[in-house]
RNA sequence: GGCGGCGUGGCCGAGUGGUUGAGGCAAGGGCCUGCAAAGCCCUGUACAGCGGUUCGAUUCCGCUCGCCGCCUCCA
């Protein structure tokens, strides 16, 4: 029902799961210290079709996602802005969620933040002192990572050669350039919170486990996240479970991550995108999602202006199937022959959802899946060309369930049309039925001009924003 | 320097050791339309280069070139 690549196993693996079990899954959030960007639009939305998958197939998931809201770069951010950390944290973790909600991604079952698992995290590292695997020095507490037998796990190059090249930060006491910060203590103005080694903040790496084994609890289903948490973050922190002797992700997914177009840097100057809050304003959110779902996950995507625009044409094909065939009934056009509402009680084809499901279950093929979805566009239209109604609903059907399964909804109901919109285009029709097309022609441009766009069809003239 | 990944038609992007190359966008031709729009049908000498393995490689192996990521900021 679910495979994945593991990035512990290097392969995809399947997982164990099941309507009668809960998938408990782990996704490292955000640090919030300014506006999310495209990068973790596609972050969010990878996950979020991946809870939908599961959803869909009737597995209830507990998706825990951290909200990291005490750390070096919100300190920082607060003195170039004037601002305590607590403003700033809170002001970025209020437009995560605004971009999140915008994106129609679903809330995590919890998003915990760092600040609220203080007293935890310093008992978790109690116990690596207590158990000897993590020391202290001058500038806090670190985890000595020698002393963890399956240290590398995630990691493919060997440790020793990546001692070598890394740039090699010298802190006085670190006994290894590997080893990491369990607890910083504080310089002067700096957020501090007790413990038994000075006031301080904890390390950046010990959130993520504590709140897991918390609210997932040890062995949880799957831990996902960007390639960039690959190392060391998440080496770090399993790093942690495994030197305690607690069980922890059974299988590790990571995203790769989004390039700006031609491998040009992303900036505004360019015409590129820089942050999401800016891309949702500027294009649908659902066209997004689209360009999401047509790349792999484990493949680097490209977001640029010309493929935004190729996302938002393939989602105009999917609403223009919806407004044709999945319309209420009203105004849509009726009847047999080239047009017709779906007739009721038409079940959405069962072939169409199989083949759809069946992409995702394949390691996220949502490229694959994709195509099932716009084969089955194609075919639908076919089938309504062909007067085959019945055919075409269950295809359309089909279409839109399967669509709203990795949470794109389509648009086919007719949006609200001002009455004064609506005037024009009756003028217009009075005018073609008078065989006066150069009038019609006009009020057509007319209402190109106001944004609205004309479709004639055998059961009358639609109008539709011209954007959708 | 080390490690990992990628290079597929105009663009994006799947996929496969073998007579017939997913899907989308763009383009050209046709049908439909008063004209459009939407839709349908048709149209594409692709797999970076060079070697090797093989009866046969785009698919496996090696090398070269190019691009990208990671090597304690990072989705």
């Amino acid at each position: 029902m679910l495979a994945l690549y593991d990035t512990a196993a290097r392969g995809v693996r399947s997982l164990d799961v099941g309507q009668d079990r809960l998938f408990r899954l782990y996704v490292c959030g955000p640090t919030v210290y300014e506006l999310p960007h495209v990068g973790h639009g596609r972050a969010l939305l990878v996950y979020d079709v991946l809870r939908r998958y599961l959803e869909g197939r009737g597995v209830p998931v507990r998706h825990v996602s951290n909200v990291t809201d005490v750390d070096d770069k919100i300190i920082a951010r607060a003195l170039s802005e004037g601002e305590t950390p607590e403003a700033i944290a809170a002001r970025y973790e209020e437009e995560w969620w605004a971009a999140s909600d915008r994106l129609g991604v679903l809330r995590p079952s919890s998003a915990p933040r760092a600040t609220e698992y203080i007293e935890e995290m310093v008992g978790l590292i109690a116990e690596l002192v207590a158990a000897r695997v993590a020391y202290e020095a001058p500038d806090g507490v670190y985890l000595e990572t020698g002393k963890v037998s399956d240290y590398g796990l995630l990691t493919p190059q060997a440790l020793a050669d990546l001692r070598a090249g890394a740039r090699v930060e010298t802190v006085a006491g670190k006994r290894s350039p590997l080893d990491f910060a369990l607890w910083k203590l504080a310089k002067p103005a700096e957020p501090a919170w007790p413990s038994p080694w000075g006031a301080g903040r904890p390390g950046w790496h010990t959130e993520c486990v504590v709140m897991a084994l918390d609210l997932l609890g040890e062995d949880f289903d799957l831990h996902a996240g960007g390639t960039d948490l690959r190392f060391p973050h998440h080496e770090n922190e399993r790093a942690q479970a495994s030197a305690l002797g607690r069980g922890f992700a059974r299988h590790w997914m990571h995203h790769e991550m989004v390039n700006a177009a031609g491998g040009e840097k992303m900036a505004r100057s360019a015409g590129n995108f820089t942050t999401l809050t800016e891309l949702l304003d500027e294009v649908d959110p659902r066209a997004y999602r689209l360009l999401v779902l047509r790349a792999q996950y484990r493949q680097p995507m490209e977001v640029s202006p010309a493929a935004l625009a190729d996302a938002t044409a393939g989602l105009a094909r999917l609403d223009a199937l919806a407004r044709r065939l999945l319309a209420p009934g009203g105004s849509a056009p009726g009847g047999s022959g080239s047009g017709g509402s779906a007739p009721g009680g038409i079940a959405a084809d069962p072939a169409v959802l199989e083949r759809f499901g069946a992409c995702l279950a394949d390691d996220l093929d949502t490229p694959g899946a994709a195509a099932v979805l716009f084969d089955a566009v194609r075919a639908a239209n076919a089938a309504a060309d062909a007067g085959d109604n019945e055919t075409a609903a269950g295809l359309a059907r089909a279409v839109e369930a399967a669509a709203a399964w990795v949470g794109l909804p389509l648009r086919g109901g007719r949006a609200e049309v001002p009455e004064a919109i609506q005037e024009l285009v009756a003028r217009r029709e009075r005018a073609r039925t008078a065989r006066d097309f150069a009038a019609a022609d006009r009020l057509r441009d007319e209402l190109a001009r106001a944004g609205w766009a004309v479709e004639d069809t055998p059961a009358g003239s639609l109008v539709r924003p011209s954007s959708a």
